[in-house]
DNA sequence: GCTATAACTTAGAACTTAAAAT
DNA sequence: ATTTTAAGTTCTAAGTTATAGC
């Protein structure tokens, strides 16, 4: 097993291919033609073009064309051509993956016990029984179904006279091996700062080894190079198969993908691939089968690859181009709720759903293998509650499910006649457990939206309802006049608002209520620091009307200054308080990650002289570093 | 059509590091 | 200088969608 251990291969491998020159044509990617490019979709956005123009003159553009290390960095494959459809690159080159360090046997001394008694398990099962014993604290291990899982795997790795022993998992103690992993962690936190910064630098080595690949003479980041260790599953919320044993995955798993011209990177000494090959239509480096649910892992790149970035680029055009026919759309479907056909129909109920409100596709999952989800389509009679009259408002449907991730979705909406009387109708006659679309599923429903406009699919209502709410927000809640901090403050309500429509929630930090009484004493103090320095104006201000001279007339100036800074202090505090109370229960990263149109963002900041640093950090700004470079003040979504 | 599955995007939690508070 | 808290990063599960094979 140690052979895995990735330093041990770290010869066979070669240094990345780079080329350093630039292709005659200044540039450093575009394979040459055997096939033609297709114009990336500019569609309306003649700032891009003028920017581009713009930069064409200027003097960066003849540095292009020597390019030193750090060019290549700012490589900006936005101002290039795109591939034609399905083909993903020509040229690929990578170390693979970096396999889970090997399993280390406890030390003699830490022991395992069963039945109140001693005893020494065998390398494979002691491995797996300290998956387990790491997971002690975790209320996960008193569920009736992880145990049953979890004992039910571990079993499997046992020898037989360990099978024969160990038959009940409550007689199992591993509480010493728990604590024994307790005090590694607090070890490793004690260590010295060379320790530490070995380990750093350990890491660091790995990444600049394994975390970068070549694709079409770019140096591009991988995201996920390292393959995932074995473990036990954990399921989010009421997964079936949470406890099951995760496997180590080998060499013999791995298929590798990679450029044929490309030096394939060798399998650790003394193992073999399980397979490499040769396909340019997919993005992916590495694969694997996962044993938990059958499904297929991949190793892909960086978001801010060019990859993944023009990809990211192309849903937001989507969107925009949903943008322009949504009425049109929105007319069409209220049309169909009067329809005479059922399909129909539901299918235009569904639509509404996912458009006001959001909601995802929703599959069908095979029961028994995941935790009980739905989505849009597949929602149950059980999930919704009609209410003709509620709290003053007509036509209420009440939502109560469980959405991806097991995250509940509840919600009281009110809607038109037409929808209500509709749902009344598919709920006649129907147990709870029954399906309310009965007659439609995604495929149904994402064949007619193809039908609506082209590449148009569920999830891009969720895209263009989250884009647009966050630019009519942010013109809604800016204020001018406002100082950068209440600006910022705007800008994460308009963030919060997209959040809240999308159902993106966290669970509250641990420590939040603490937290935010100590920002309130904080307020407070802050606030009498106000006070004093006020009282001490007013007195310097009498004090110079009776003096009259420079020395009193400058105290009062300085007495000024020093009450204007603390109110501007309060107020980034009252402003950080409220700002953190009205986030206790949302995420606002996965919106902005993955459904606002960032050139929004960067053309607020631009408009309002925001540092773009306010609002995207490092990650951030790489991964969007095309639309930093190409949006102007006045971009619209 | 229907099912299986491959490929890719989206998701919150856990972990790590940096910054702020003491 | 040390401890606490917040921000940022990593991890991998869980979705969506297109497509292949019946």
């Amino acid at each position: 097993c140690c052979l895995l251990e990735p330093p041990l291969f770290v010869s066979f491998c070669s240094p990345p291919r780079i080329k350093d020159e630039p292709d005659d044509d200044g540039f450093y990617a575009s394979p040459k033609e055997d096939s033609k490019p297709l114009k990336r979709p500019r569609e309306d956005d003649d700032k891009a073009k003028k920017a581009k123009n713009k930069d064409k003159k200027s003097p960066e553009a003849d540095k292009r064309k020597k390019p030193k290390k750090e060019e290549e960095q700012k490589w900006k494959w936005w101002e290039e051509e795109r591939y034609p459809e399905g083909i993903k690159w020509k040229f690929l080159e990578h170390k693979g993956p970096v396999f889970a360090p090997p399993y280390e046997p406890l030390p003699e001394n830490v022991k395992f016990y069963y039945d109140g008694k001693v005893m020494k398990l065998s390398t494979k099962a002691e491995e797996v029984a300290t998956f387990f014993a790491k997971m002690l604290d975790h209320e996960y291990t008193t569920k009736e179904i992880f145990r049953k899982n979890f004992f039910k795997d571990w079993r499997k790795e046992m020898t037989s006279e360990e099978k024969s022993t160990i038959t009940s998992l409550s007689k199992c103690d591993f509480t010493h091996m728990s604590q024994y992993f307790k005090a590694q962690t607090e070890a490793r936190k004690q260590m010295s700062k060379e320790e530490k910064q070995k380990i750093k630098e350990e890491n660091e080595r790995l990444l600049k080894e394994y975390g970068y690949c070549v694709m079409d003479n770019h140096k591009e980041r991988i995201a996920n190079f390292k393959i995932e260790p074995p473990g036990l599953f954990r399921g989010r919320g009421n997964h079936p198969k949470m406890g099951m044993l995760k496997r180590r995955i080998m060499p013999e798993d791995i298929i590798i993908n990679c450029s044929k011209d490309s030096k394939v990177p060798p399998p650790p000494p003394g193992h073999k691939w399980k397979e490499v090959r040769h396909d340019n239509k997919v993005t992916w480096l590495v694969s694997w089968t996962e044993n938990i649910q059958g499904s297929i892992k991949y190793i892909m790149l960086n978001p801010s690859s060019r990859i993944k970035g023009e990809k990211d680029w192309q849903k937001y055009e989507t969107a925009r181009r949903l943008k322009k026919c949504v009425d049109k759309i929105r007319n069409q479907y209220r049309e169909d709720w009067k329809s005479k056909e059922m399909k129909v129909r539901q299918r235009a109920v569904a639509l509404y759903f996912i458009d006001k409100l959001a909601l995802r596709a929703g599959n069908e999952k095979e029961e028994g293998e995941t935790a009980d989800t739905v989505g849009c389509c597949s929602l149950r009679v059980e999930h919704i509650k009609l209410h003709p009259e509620l709290d003053g408002q007509e036509y209420v449907v009440e939502f109560d499910f469980l959405g991806k991730d097991s995250i509940r979705y509840y919600n009281k909406v009110p809607v038109e006649k037409r929808v209500f009387k509709n749902l009344q109708l598919f709920m006649e006659n129907k147990q709870p457990e029954d399906d309310l679309f009965d007659r439609l599923n995604t495929s149904i429903l994402n064949k007619h939206l193809q039908d609506l406009m082209e590449g148009l699919t569920a999830k891009v209502f969720r895209t263009y309802n989250a884009s647009i709410t966050l630019q009519q927000q942010l013109k809604e809640l800016t204020n001018p006049d406002d100082n950068i901090p209440a600006k910022i403050l705007s800008y994460n309500r308009a963030n919060r608002a997209v959040a809240i429509l999308c159902n993106h929630q966290r669970a509250p930090p641990k420590t939040f209520e603490k937290s935010m009484m100590n920002l309130q004493s904080k307020i407070d103090a802050k606030k009498e620091q106000l006070a004093d320095a006020r009282r001490e104006l007013k007195s310097a201000k009498a004090d110079a009307k009776v003096r009259r001279d420079e020395k009193s007339k400058k105290a009062v100036e300085s007495k000024k200054k020093a009450v204007q800074r603390i109110e501007e202090q309060l107020m980034k505090l009252e402003v950080q308080a409220t700002d953190r109370e009205e986030n206790k229960q949302i995420a606002l990263s996965t919106s902005k990650l993955n459904y606002l149109d960032p050139r929004i963002s960067v053309a607020w900041c631009k408009k309002w002289g925001i540092p773009i640093e306010k609002i995207y950090n490092k990650t951030q700004r790489e991964k969007f570093a095309w639309a930093i470079d190409m949006a102007e003040e006045d971009y619209e979504f």
